[in-house]
DNA sequence: CTGAAAGCGCTTACAG
DNA sequence: CTGAAAGCGCTTACAG
């Protein structure tokens, strides 16, 4: 048997009986301790008896055993449609900061854009999640859900009536970029969408063409395309409706997510697209490169950290069991001016 | 009680033993048919029976008991130091392809840079999980992990006596880099490395500098400094060196991943050093948006979604108990050439 | 303050 | 092919 082999055999559990019959007490009292719910339970003397014991012994109370018996586990789902987007490391950065040691996050990810069915949903409430956090959910996949614990929204603008949320207000954002541009003197712009339905996508185009029109710069129907969440794909996307924008006098493209930008702006290099001179570009997101990248991305900065930390944190509360002072947050987004529009 | 309040309370739980007295048969045979292990045990018209039930009542097998029973839930822990890290994004993707729907990925983060201790292991083992993955270890942790079934090891050079490994030949890309640079007539050149002792960092420099000696490319002593994986404080840091360098004639900075490249693109705007002109700037990963960064990153590739794939594929057939053919998997590395050295 | 016992939901020898 | 029963490890009324 070879180093490997040792390795994958399972070491011996150490239990909450092997503790109990080494401090001498009964496992009633081993699981009051480990737990800390001594509090007028046991003696004094006994405590630090079973708390000797589980540290010779190196006990750690099973979470398999322990979830059973009361009913719930200490697992928390975080369900979202795309970790791959950088935009949601954040997220996950700031839900684990806020939920602290004692919970465990588990990803649940549906293939890019695909969004999570009730089977998936079904399958993930096997586990006995503590709670649940649901990134840019469909209603459909929230009606699924129902009743099923703990949840708090991310991201998902217009279903606040299903379950507490965290949203952000990238309408404001939307409309502060459509009046940059105008006030730079563009007067006809583009739009590269998200082809998923997400809301919060429909929401920062919406917000942008309704306050585009009010300031002066118009967007034919014609000039709103949508791709996937891709440099690759929003590149060959822009690559095909260019020359046809450009005779139209398109000199402004506005892009769903930063990661759609960083399509247009390739593709504008390899084209000779002059950025900002011959067309302004810009996103939404704010993700780290977009300081970097060339030219450096206008964008809608949208705080992803602050998202998740505050969704873990109302989540944390729901899970304790108190009533949420403010079970509906909004945090703003903000326009960040740079290179790719000035 | 309004919509919210419902929400949050718990649906009744369907259990084996409701499927059995709605089939007419006993729970044995409901986990029996739940798992799809009939062959030759129950009979047609059982299996039929109790699947109509399970339909009907929409019953799914609860993980929790299962686990409990079985010793071992059907949860993957992936631990990995740095979440936040966009390369990691493509390492999860793959990881959750190849592992496929029957296992649930649990997603492990210590602090940004920090590395888990023994006492993070011991908790998540207390989850029993059904296979561990884990991402750029020490040798310390791995200690600490002995024993703790099917593991498999992603990015941790020199550690293939603990476990079965994925790694990356980052050394191979490292020294096509040097040559390329000292082939573009670079004859002194600065580093910029990762802080986290991490040995991937290691390799990269040490097949860097070797090489690079190696051609006529000198990076004197001082000329190595070491950032946190953050595009502002590579920054920070490189404003601080650059004026040193600069004097001692470096006309070439490589950094330990492209995330200080955009940090040294970054700052070397700022300061009006033309690039590549004045100096080449290259790194290593290359994140999806190295080829739109400005200039263009030259970088070393390192296939992160084939990482994640390929070491999910290991774990699950240790998970299923095969032997692996090939327990040590080494990725190549290749040199993209971009604009920030061309 | 303490422990015996029931129970969480499932799986798996075992006897038939 | 089938079901009664033991057991996985823990928590929590309950009786004392």
């Amino acid at each position: 048997m070879d180093t490997l082999d040792r390795r994958n055999a399972r070491a011996p559990r150490v239990t909450a009986a092997m503790v109990a019959a080494r401090a001498g007490v009964s496992t009633a009292t081993v699981s009051l301790v480990a737990n800390g719910k001594t509090q007028g339970r046991v003696s004094d003397d006994n405590i630090s008896r079973v708390r000797t014991a589980i540290a010779e012994l190196g006990y750690v109370v099973d979470s398999i055993g322990s979830s059973l018996a009361r009913g719930v586990s200490s697992i928390v789902i975080l369900v979202t449609p795309d970790v791959s987007n950088p935009f949601f490391a954040n997220v996950i950065s700031g839900v684990r900061e806020s939920l602290g040691p004692e919970y465990q996050l588990l990803l649940s990810v549906t293939d890019a854009g695909e969004s999570p069915q009730a089977d998936d949903v079904r399958k993930l409430l096997a586990l006995r999640p503590a709670g649940l956090l649901v990134g840019a959910p469909s209603a459909q996949f929230l009606e699924d859900l129902s009743a099923a614990g703990p949840l708090v929204l991310l991201d998902a603008p217009g279903l606040e009536s299903y379950a507490p949320s965290v949203n952000l207000d990238v309408a404001q954002g939307a409309r502060e970029l459509a009046r940059h541009l105008a006030a730079s003197g563009h007067t006809h712009a583009a739009y590269v969408d998200g082809v998923t339905g997400t809301a919060t996508f429909q929401l920062r185009r919406e917000a942008f063409l309704e306050e585009a029109s009010r300031c002066g710069l118009s967007v034919a129907d014609g000039h709103v395309i949508s791709t996937s969440i891709d440099v690759g794909a929003a590149a060959a996307a822009f690559a095909d409706a260019w020359p046809d924008w450009q005779r139209a006098g398109v000199t402004a493209v506005v892009c769903g997510t930063d990661t759609h930008a960083y399509g247009v702006l390739q593709e504008a290099r390899v084209a000779g697209v002059r950025i900002p001179d011959e067309l302004a570009v810009a996103g939404f997101d704010d993700l780290p490169y977009s300081a970097t990248s060339n030219p450096s991305l206008t964008t809608v900065h949208l705080p992803a950290t602050p998202l998740g930390r505050k969704a873990g944190e109302q989540l944390k509360g729901l899970m304790e069991g108190l009533a949420l002072d403010e079970p509906h947050v909004t945090l703003e987004s903000t326009l960040v001016v740079r290179g790719s529009t000035a």
